[in-house]
DNA sequence: CGGAGCACCGTGAGCGCTCACAGTCTCCAT
DNA sequence: ATGGAGACTGTGAGCGCTCACGGTGCTCCG
């Protein structure tokens, strides 16, 4: 009986009939001539298998081409073996910051090569969100790196009370939930960038910073004013409206304007040194030797501007193993520590 | 009988005992005083169901917190709400282009809203392409987006022979299998483009195109010869070796040198262009009054190179909306055909 | 007024797997 | 010989859902 005669006309979902069913445990068990039970144990750690029932296991599995059916697994264990990805940003930040594309292909990476999968999920709009947290209490995934968190982010509390393991890319704002996190070292990496461009030879310091909502806006700029001390004025400091290269622009030029004598600049994401220095050029200061630009990510565009970015490397390969180890030593019910990870400093020729 | 006391202390997987079990259908049904069958119509699109029924067991829903289980559903129904974007680049392209960024990022949206969800899953090594094939054989998806694939890459082919529903962004290469694809117009937006710097007076242009074994590179470089015909000689044509920042810059050294008088120069895409930009610059030529430069993407960096780089939009929001509606027509069983969607030029400073 | 037709509802049989338990069989110490 | 300790294996129950079927009770028409 060819399964792709419909035995129902009238039923929805033909397609669903015409689904090739493939080979089941059973099917394998049988034609290796043991039980259902035998083969479980060889595909979950061959314990207590017989070297011969082994063999005759995996001949059977690699003739019928059966693939173990995670639904059904899963149904049984509650663990689903997909980690979500989801990104915390309302807009389009995914569209330009090479960083976040980097993070996420490392996770995938990583994840794939332990036999997870990685689902992304956005949630910019209150129905994402609500999404997300539905995903989650549905334990359709093992746990959920959560990246981009802005201050007083409502989800990773929200996340939390949903009993899945959860683990933040990036430092949490302190007056957020606590839970375990892996960030870069912003606010030390700050601090060496700073005292480079001072010890350069900057007479006039300032800085374009991170949105304040932004873990790294605030911890950057921290950073920046833990060297700089008394010096760090308003006047020497400009909050770009995101991490965009226009909004880089705009900041830099608000920075010029409000402190025409800067002879260096210390900017808090690559992608908005790019805007710096395209208003820096506009301007007719020459790079470095006007003035010195010190940026931050080391991010794929720093070493393709010109002049090629002096920056901090954040990293991110080990940022995104760090995330995925925490992560899955949380899904298996061990406890895990936040992590802060060293930055370096990347000298090219722009500072 | 606290379920977070192990009953068999020696057992693995102690955390999975601690899994808090949500409420089922049953628990629903019971509340709400009807059955389990009632409830399940409820779930998928209420018919045949009283109002009464109706409201009583959306109510139980509400006061319980109840989620459906995927995994159970699944099981039974073989379609698994998800979709894999699969990413068949060998390398890390993820890292740069922004195209891809907000390809995959509306494509996770448009999913989304239809209450399914996207596994990334790349292709890259031997090792990923087995994961991939084995999840669409073990019917983890019901569908695949294959991303940006190479000339003769078997992934298509063997993805196909899965039996999963699987439509491809870009134009696939004539020489692989035939199936349904998404593309925008390349060859079409490349003869727009090159008319374009004819049209503005260039009489001797040239082009970087993209590798030769991606329908980019291929079908934008036909663009090119359809409208320059017989004066399209090897001397103005440099390959680019990939899609980046430093390629770009590279083929537009060689063309400098295999053809110094050009006085405009069509390049296959954004980063590419960015990379043009930086030698032209390097070279002490003038964009555009000395040359001429038009790019392809209209990618998110377009607009922030100096001078802004005029360029062949893509209708990236359009592709990733005909891409899932062509995907989530084959899964539904429908048949449905690819698309070419239209580029449009978009003028800005540098020709 | 009988029964066809309809809207609604409950029930049973699975989907393919895992896990605990209960064997069986072998081997060695008593 | 006899028991116990392993090593190995089969079996049953059940994970939470969907789908077909068979039952209600009702209306409406001939």
């Amino acid at each position: 009986m060819p399964d792709d005669a419909p035995a129902h006309p009238k039923s929805r979902g033909a397609a669903r009939r015409a689904q090739r069913r493939g080979p089941t445990m059973e099917d394998v068990a049988t034609l290796a001539g043991v039980s259902r039970g035998t083969v479980s144990r060889v595909l979950n750690g061959a314990n207590h298998v017989s070297s011969a029932s082994l063999r005759a296991v995996q001949e059977a599995m690699r003739r019928t081409g059966y693939v173990v059916n995670q639904n059904a697994r899963s149904l049984v264990t509650k663990r689903s073996g997909a980690v979500a990805f989801v990104l915390s940003e309302p807009s389009d930040r995914l569209f330009e910051d090479p960083v976040l594309g980097s993070l996420l292909r490392h996770c995938t990476q990583l994840l794939g090569a332990q036999g997870r999968s990685l689902m992304l999920m956005l949630a910019g709009t209150p129905e994402e969100r609500e999404r997300v947290l539905v995903f989650a209490r549905g334990g359709h995934v093992d746990g959920v790196l959560l990246v981009s968190m802005h201050s007083g982010d409502p989800l990773a509390a929200d996340l939390l009370g949903t009993g899945v393991p959860v683990v933040v890319c990036g430092r949490p704002p302190a007056d957020g939930p606590s839970m375990p996190y892996v960030a870069a070292d912003d606010r030390g990496g700050a601090r060496l960038m700073t005292k480079y461009l001072l010890d350069q030879g900057a007479k006039r310091l300032a800085t374009v910073a991170g949105p304040g909502d932004t873990p790294g806006g605030v911890e950057r700029l921290a950073g920046f004013r833990d060297v700089l001390g008394r010096r760090a004025t308003a006047k020497v400091i400009v909050r770009a409206a995101s991490y965009s290269i226009d909004a880089g622009r705009e900041a830099m030029e608000q920075l010029l304007h409000a402190c025409p004598d800067l002879d260096a600049v210390f900017v808090a994401s690559d992608l908005l040194a790019v805007g710096a220095l395209q208003a820096l050029s506009a301007a007719g200061r020459r790079v470095p030797d006007d003035v010195r630009v010190g940026g931050f990510d080391d991010s794929a565009i720093a070493s393709a501007t010109t002049p090629p970015l002096t920056t901090m490397r954040q990293p991110l390969s080990q940022v995104a193993a760090e995330l995925v180890e925490v992560l899955l030593q949380l899904a298996g019910g061990r406890t895990a520590s936040s992590r802060v990870l060293p930055t370096t400093l990347v000298r090219r020729d722009s500072a």
